[in-house]
DNA sequence: TAGATTGTTAATCGATTAACAATC
DNA sequence: TAGATTGTTAATCGATTAACAATC
């Protein structure tokens, strides 16, 4: 199969679209068009075409695209249909709120061990998933060959637990603490930045309040 | 003064410039120049240029920028500098972290009341805030003139309150519910949406590990 | 057939980068 | 002065949208 690519912008609507058709009726008809994918999500209709010609196999003109179809091509594409080890590192508050999402699984990830520095903490099993000592933390991602690793530790550890995780292989981390981690080129970051829309959020009701003035 | 205006994406990297001013030592240089903030940032030196244009009344040749100006302009542009009321609804994991939060105060905002319909919550107070039954929340709001609310209540109640909040005023609303809230035109909303970045993690990862087999 | 729909090619738009003159 | 730095104007780049031919 050649190798299909999608810009950073298609990446971000394919979720969206793939939502968007789980939520059509199972009992309604399989098909479904670009035109009405837009319509339904406020984009343009072509937009909607050339991001779906980077997932799938075509549509049909008068028809559209077969539903099922599509959901799947969506999900292969997203990476949702084989599924990849986390370990999250720092089971405090918004440590908790990961371990007891019940999402990933759709999306193709699976945390599978917890860890924490608070003694009180570890030994514990929360929502079926058991919290080591840190220590133990280089060990299991070598182990497990564990390629993603989630930091929710508080921000002047998470340097320190974000280079351990690199040195056991850990390819990609998604970053809930507000720091900017330094890493080797080969390591991918994702940041979960919430003052990041905050910030927009402010800015926009400041300009607003100051129009209406 | 005139007023100004600045692009999504600049907005964007405003809070960056931000915090690397900030980080600079106090017993340094007074003055900074866009090509030191771009190097240290890797951004382009121009985009910079650009992005403090929008912002402040300019720098001088050879010199730069006065960095506590700087500071102070980008400050008052995102609305730093006067503080605006929010509500937060739903006192469950999630609100309790943003609710022990203590960065908001810095970005010009302020968490007045909690609410949550969970009576074992109501009445306590949670880092100095007080939770109130959800009953109460539309008065409080249209009292206070509240118009930022936070909504971190599980999927099916978010609709719900984001009504109550626009009926009682509310201008912008905090989205952490993995819901897309209907709102009329007139209000903002910002979803904290974890599985878009959590998606093109795992999507980058998939293209990684298959490139490399 | 007529018309809805796809997919492609060209035009537009906005943001970033490059080139360069002005300044201290 | 020489050179670092600003700010502006033009070029580039990437994404979106418009126009349109192809198709069922």
């Amino acid at each position: 199969m050649a190798y299909k690519t999608a810009s950073r912008q298609t990446i971000q609507r394919l979720p969206l679209y793939l939502s968007y058709l789980r939520s059509l009726p199972s009992d309604g008809p399989t098909n479904v068009s670009a035109t009405a994918i837009a319509e339904a999500l406020d984009l343009n209709d072509v937009l909607v075409r050339k991001d779906l010609a980077s997932v799938s196999a075509g549509g049909r003109p008068r028809i559209g695209y077969i539903t099922q179809d599509l959901i799947f091509s969506i999900e292969q594409f997203l990476g949702y249909r084989d599924t990849k080890s986390a370990v999250l590192v720092g089971a405090g508050n918004i440590g908790q709120v990961l371990l007891h999402y019940k999402g990933f699984a759709k999306h193709g990830m699976n945390i599978v061990a917890a860890f924490d520095t608070d003694e009180s903490v570890v030994g514990e099993s929360i929502n079926g998933k058991q919290v080591f000592s840190v220590d133990k933390l280089s060990n299991l991602c070598e182990r497990m060959k564990v390629r993603i690793g989630i930091i929710s530790v508080p921000a002047p550890s998470a340097q320190e637990i974000c280079s351990i995780l690199v040195k056991s292989g850990v390819m990609a981390i998604w970053n809930f603490a507000p720091v900017q981690l330094k890493v080797p080129d080969n390591v991918m970051i994702y940041n979960e930045d919430w003052f990041s829309s905050l910030d927009q959020l402010l800015k926009h009701l400041n300009d607003r309040l100051h129009d209406n003035i």
